[in-house]
DNA sequence: GGTCAACTTGACTCGTAGTACAGTGGGAGA
DNA sequence: TCTCCCACTGTACTACGAGTCAAGTTGACC
């Protein structure tokens, strides 16, 4: 048996490899099948057509990329009570995992869908949509503890600060693509988080 | 004549309006041709292959942007002589640019095409990075002008502080367009010249 | 009148998505 | 042990888009 529900996920596997590295349109069923050593036949009975698998890797990337950052600031937490030193410390963490992965990190299937947007369908647009909110209500929270103790210095909007910490991440990852250099997205990470050093800082001092 | 040099830049309206609205796979030369109101061995005669399309779709992209950021700025400069003053009031017409574009904005043909990487050629590739490098070249130089006036009161890295203009707006548009909503490319930029103010701020005050 | 640029037309190849369906091997339950 | 079903394999087919090729057309200009 062993191989049997495995296949499913040795599909998706080799799908979001390939995916990540030259996109959806350009990694073909055929070379997913012979990546999983399956039929072309085997790959269509676990997924109705290239919607289905989208949606599916996008699933998962989410689900796993969610469980990082609870694991990453949860890490974070650990070391320093202080919610702003915590989101600190998180965001550091963020970015040295980053500069570690040496292929330059599951390039955020996010920007990848969205940028072929008509490609999907309506499933796999709202999946995505719903990643980036849920990433905006987890990192807002965050804000308004950090708020609460240290008042900004400049009025800002907390959803849309919410909203940069993805905004930065995806787009040090466009430029990181695009550059072809390695550390990119991690120093924009770092540089998002002296904007907040200095957003929070206390006003003596 | 009218037709004859016209053509060409015909062919380029259609296929980008429709890339930037469908990503560049999703755009079949069936409809630009459709659209053009020539014959596929028309298209053909203009482009060589999809890839040549491309190259030429950035090259102009990167023009007109190129233009706009020297205008941009020009007139920043004409309200006021001040280096960081003027990046201030750049980036804030830079956000009401975008916030004006209705349909969001020609939503960055770079990050489109970065995440579809190994469908162009190395041609389309190259000219992707210089476009980046070239904004990071412009950016880095007015941050040098500014860092000359205002110590920044954190350390950066004139060239990361370069990239994220590039960056946010790319990460914005991302948003923008996995969130179908229609201002937070230009939020982000807001943010970003919030945290300007706060990094170039006088230390005393 | 001839040449050239800018096309049109039509026929063809190739690769990929997707459909349909018949067959098969092995494990689980009766 | 028989049977059924799950997880496939294999083959054959449609449809569509990219790209190639060759031959013909049209209008401008020299």
């Amino acid at each position: 048996m062993e191989r049997k529900v495995d296949t499913r996920s040795r599909i998706l596997d080799i799908a979001e490899a390939s995916v990540l590295d030259k996109g959806f349109e350009a990694t073909s069923i055929e070379e997913i099948v012979a990546g999983a050593e399956i039929s072309r036949g085997g790959f269509f009975y676990h997924f109705k057509d290239k919607n289905a698998l989208a949606r599916a890797m996008l699933e998962r990337y989410i689900e796993t990329e969610d469980a990082l950052y609870d694991d990453l600031f949860a890490r974070a937490r650990e070391l320093n009570d202080d919610p702003l030193h915590c989101m600190l410390i998180g965001l550091k963490l963020l970015a040295e995992m980053l500069e570690e992965m040496p292929t330059g990190h599951p390039g955020c299937v996010i920007a990848s869908t969205a940028y072929q947007d008509r490609l999907f369908d309506k499933g796999v647009r709202d999946l995505n949509r719903k990643a980036i909110l849920g990433w905006r209500k987890r990192f807002r929270g965050m804000f308004e503890e950090i708020a609460a103790v240290y008042e900004p210095r400049e009025p800002v909007n907390l959803d849309a600060l919410g909203d940069m910490v993805s905004g930065v991440v995806e787009g040090g990852l466009v430029l990181q693509r695009a550059l072809r250099e390695h550390n990119n997205a991690s120093e924009q990470i770092m540089l998002f988080r002296t904007f907040l050093k200095l957003l929070f800082a206390p006003k003596h001092s």
